[in-house]
DNA sequence: TACTATTTATAAG
DNA sequence: TGTTATAAATAGT
């Protein structure tokens, strides 16, 4: 996926899907080798597509056969066992996507409180009315955290009467940021966490992630 | 693949085997599944190894009995006819590795010369005794091909006694590299293609490419 | 078909 | 297990 991040849904175009799938295919057999090359292992594959009259196999015709004998000997009960149902699957890369949503909430609430302490500290800024009883408690504990930060640095500026160099550990990292590219760009956006898999011309998108989305 | 490039062959490390197993074979079902969902076609996969008693399947029982059974009912020959067999795919990738040889091989040979001629050139430099014919031929060459990029570069700035910018799209490129790093650092290596298919133990390593390696 | 900017996979630690 | 630096895959052209 480059050049664009793409959706995980089907895709409709005919001629993309056909060099999507060319593509992928190509991919996934030489996944395929270098798992069984590496770990010395048996594994096969099979895909069907409206591509290719006949399925796509691999390994090779003995390989195959082999790993289906092998895969039939065993009683259904064994069969079923490791058997990765998608639901499993899902489930798995939700709590992921679920784990990684969380941490960018945080990581953009920071954010958040950093650009709104800027836009009511700056003479130009245009603070926003009305802020809720949580984000001043937040603007309130950020001011005194970076206040604290702005008093050591002036300590150590004052005690030691030297400059240090620039970047220091004493610098909160957010101010040298803040300074360099002014208070008012765009760069804190919401990152959207899109890469679950969804149905074609799902209207209902993004219901699932209504319960974290932005207030 | 990261930190390090590995070579594709029989990982002996038996901890090392067992974590990239499991590493890769999540990597693997993620991109059927992207496969499958992307190009609306139906795949399957069976995996056998020494670290699961039953094999990983992909996907759920009833989407694998379905390809499972579509398969069957192919006769023999329409069953072989898109087998990938491992001769094909490893045909295939060596002649895609061949080819970016001989592209590196061309890329280097050029930084060979470069290094050559500053060698001739340069005060305190070290230029290698007893070269043969050929180089000899390039070096000429190439010193041609610089004096008449210097040549002109000196025309035009004689004639609009003006500074250009550094970078300009008359300055050759290798010049501004060449003055930055020095002509002595270690830059200029042989790219070595070293992922092809390897048995575990190859005492005969690389003797596939003897033909290519350097005199 | 090949390129390249970008995303994704993953070897090491 | 989670992180990070790097290699590999690949979307769009």
């Amino acid at each position: 996926m480059t050049r664009k991040k793409v959706k995980l849904t089907y895709i409709t175009n005919d001629a993309a899907r056909k060099a999507t799938f060319k593509k992928r295919k190509k991919g996934l057999m030489k996944k395929l080798t270098e798992l069984t090359t590496l770990c010395g292992i048996e594994a096969c594959a099979i895909i069907f597509s409206p591509f290719n009259s006949q399925p796509d196999l691999w390994p090779s015709v003995v390989g195959l056969e082999r790993v289906l004998a092998k895969f039939k000997s065993l009683s259904e009960m064994e069969q079923c066992n490791k058997m990765v149902n998608q639901e499993t699957f899902l489930r798995d890369r939700i709590a992921k996507a679920t784990d990684q949503l969380k941490k960018l909430q945080r990581e953009n609430r920071e954010k958040e409180i950093t650009r709104l302490m800027f836009e009511s500290l700056v003479a130009g800024a245009t603070p926003p009315r009305d802020l809720n009883i949580i984000d001043l408690y937040d603007l309130v504990w950020f001011v005194d955290e970076t206040m604290t930060d702005v008093c050591k640095r002036i300590e150590l500026l004052t005690t030691t009467m030297t400059e240090p160099p620039v970047g220091s550990a004493v610098e909160p990292s957010w101010f040298m940021e803040m300074m360099s590219h002014g208070a008012y760009d765009d760069q804190m956006g919401f990152k959207i966490w899109d890469d679950v898999i969804q149905l074609p011309n799902d209207d209902n998108h993004g219901a699932f992630w209504s319960n974290n989305g932005s207030p």
